[in-house]
DNA sequence: GCCGTTTTCGGCCCGACTGTTTTCAGTCG
């Protein structure tokens, strides 16, 4: 049992407890436990081995929950929690997750109107019955027929890739408009998620009818779903060639907040967020004798100069935190060393190492990758190509391969001011072995490998195949490596610290992948990664010159980590990477 | 259910909006 099906177990109890009425106080203790077992770096499992007392030292864990934590290890499941499912049922639960239904609603439905399924629900809506009921009426019955249909097209989170112009070409537009005195993307755009499930925007104006008008009429908006004074929600239609990680088509949602000028810096940290982030910060203005909200600082009524960000942040003792660590992960531990290192920056990069030519399934030949990423400023390249078991994109075999490279070598002359590697982008089978021979290995300069195979195998099978790339001598970079390729089919997650333990013994690297397709490598992993002293590489796995833009991205995901650019390998001069390969 | 420079009880972040209400509870972020 892994750290995130624990937490997921406490999640689902706090539904349950939430439907059945419980202290809400309590729920929040199971629902901060679930985060703080999602974001440990070290697994519960271990801990519990080493001294289940240590389990009390984790924030928001005191006796009970340590006490069902190691229950959980032991037996595999949680007691009342059983206990709950067998009296509530499963879509019961679900219905949660319609806009507008919270767990009092829920449990109306489900106690008194005996509303067992999904089904259900839909039925009794469409009869009007549910609007009979006090408490609901009409317009509830309305929301929830639309809910269950949204239900339906589940997966409405986006890629950042996509989300973020889209963020960034409404606050452009915005701040056009006469009143707009300043606007500005917040959430999770603005904390660079890898994924978004709704944007942010928000704008400071003397007057808050332009803005709302503005947006409420925008040709891409396909519905107001809420509008007061300050603040409107919409949906837009759904974005042409945008689809959420699942493959669906989405209508994106947009909150708008309009606050006075004087509110801009308080709104934007409040918006901002996360929520958890923005609890604690709360929390030190109250433990100072201070009121944060999204107005501004305030000593009881009189309003303290907070116009920025940084002067709220000074206000609680504290540096400016950068939007992409604004978790309750570790930005505040990090805000009180005295040495705070520098976060990574895209300058900081001198080389990508991931990448296709049309020798596979990339839009541009070896040269043409060449000329972009020295216009890009990149000091040096690995070209990586597929190998031969990815038929579908022209992987190469053994003499195509070896052409291939006596192709690049014979480039590479002309350059003086970029180095080129001749890589390969090697499958890792499904037995275990490697897709090339190691003869062929051994006259790379760059090996990346990496599973594309297989990945509906028994974890158990998946760890082997990972654990025997590391430990080929002539792998250097594991690409995507976690892939939630893996980890996003339930029950195939991959218990990554023997692989990190490994991959430190051995001298192997683990990949950031940017690619916004890949999901690859989260915050959290490449944070284990990093404390076990894994140098970490950040690559496009660009298919055209366009795609070596995409660095970036990958750039965001280091930053949420809190990667500096000492723990990022491909920050070194071509000459000092070099070293680094084994 | 957790937590404590307010320490073993009594708090726990807080404001906006909606819908169904005649003053507010529930939901949301």
């Amino acid at each position: 049992m892994n750290n995130a099906e624990i937490a997921d177990l406490f999640d689902q109890l706090a539904d349950l407890l939430e439907l059945e009425g419980a202290n809400a106080f309590r729920v929040r203790a199971y629902r901060s436990a679930a985060r703080t077992i999602d974001s440990l770096a070290d697994s519960l499992a271990d801990l519990v081995a080493e001294d289940p007392a240590l389990l009390q030292e984790l924030p928001g864990i005191g006796k009970d929950l340590a006490g069902k934590i190691v229950q959980i290890l032991r037996t595999g499941g949680l007691e009342p929690l059983d206990e709950l499912m067998q009296r509530i049922p499963a879509d019961v639960v679900t219905m949660l997750r319609i806009p507008g239904l919270g767990p009092k609603k829920v449990a109306i439905l489900f106690h008194e109107l005996h509303l067992k399924s999904l089904d259900e629900l839909k039925l009794a809506a469409e009869q009007g019955l549910i609007s009979q009921r006090k408490g609901f009426g009409k317009k509830t019955e309305e929301s929830i027929l639309e809910g269950l249909q949204q239900l339906a097209s589940t997966g409405t989170r986006l890629y950042l890739a996509d989300a973020k112009p889209f963020a960034d070409r409404i606050v452009a537009e915005l701040l056009e408009l006469k009143s707009v005195e300043q606007a500005s993307s917040a959430g999770s755009v603005r904390r660079r998620r890898e994924t978004i499930g709704d944007l942010d925007v928000l704008v400071a104006a003397s007057c808050s009818d332009e803005a709302m008008d503005y947006l409420a009429g925008h040709p891409l908006v396909e519905k107001v779903l809420a509008r007061g004074e300050t603040k409107q929600r919409v949906r837009f239609k759904p974005i042409p060639r945008c689809f959420t990680p699942d493959g669906n088509r989405v209508g994106l949602e947009m909150d708008m907040r309009v606050v006075p000028e004087e509110s801009f810096g308080a709104a934007l940290q409040y918006f901002t967020g996360s929520k958890e982030h923005n609890v604690v910060t709360r929390r030190l203005a109250q433990q100072r004798g201070l009121k944060l909200n999204e107005y501004g600082l305030f000593r009881g009524e009189e309003r303290l100069p907070a116009r920025t960000e940084e002067e709220i942040y000074a206000a609680l003792d504290l540096p400016w935190i950068p939007p992409e660590l604004r978790e309750n992960r570790h930005e505040f531990a990090w805000a009180e060393q005295s040495d705070r290192p520098a976060l990574l920056e895209l300058a900081d990069l001198q080389g990508d190492l991931h990448m296709h030519t049309t020798a596979t399934d990339g839009t541009a030949s070896i040269e043409e990758m060449i000329e972009a990423a020295r216009s890009r400023g990149r000091k040096y390249i690995a070209i990586t190509d597929h190998s031969r078991r990815v038929t579908m994109a022209n992987g190469l075999d053994e003499a195509r391969l070896r052409a291939h490279w006596r192709e690049i070598r014979k480039l590479r002359e002309h350059y003086s001011d970029i180095d080129v590697l001749c890589g390969i982008e090697c499958d890792i089978l499904e037995d275990a072995t490697l897709d090339l021979p190691d003869d062929v290995l051994a006259e790379a300069d760059w090996v990346i490998a990496v599973l594309h195979y297989g990945l509906k195998q028994p974890r158990e099978q998946i760890r082997k195949r990972l654990l025997a790339a590391i430990r080929n001598p002539h792998v250097h970079l594991i690409g995507h490596p976690t892939g939630r390729l893996i980890g996003a089919r339930p029950g195939a997650e991959v218990d990554f610290d023997d692989i990190f333990k490994a991959a430190a013994d051995e001298g192997v690297m683990m990949e950031i992948n940017a690619h916004p397709a890949r999901l690859d490598l989260d915050d959290i992993h490449a944070r284990q990664a990093r404390d076990h002293g894994i140098p970490i590489v950040i690559n496009t796995d660009a298919h055209s010159p366009h795609g070596l833009d995409l660095l970036e991205w990958g750039v965001y995901q280091a930053r949420r980590a809190g990667l500096t650019r000492q723990d990022v390998a491909n920050t070194r001069t071509s000459k000092e990477f070099r070293k680094l390969l084994r």
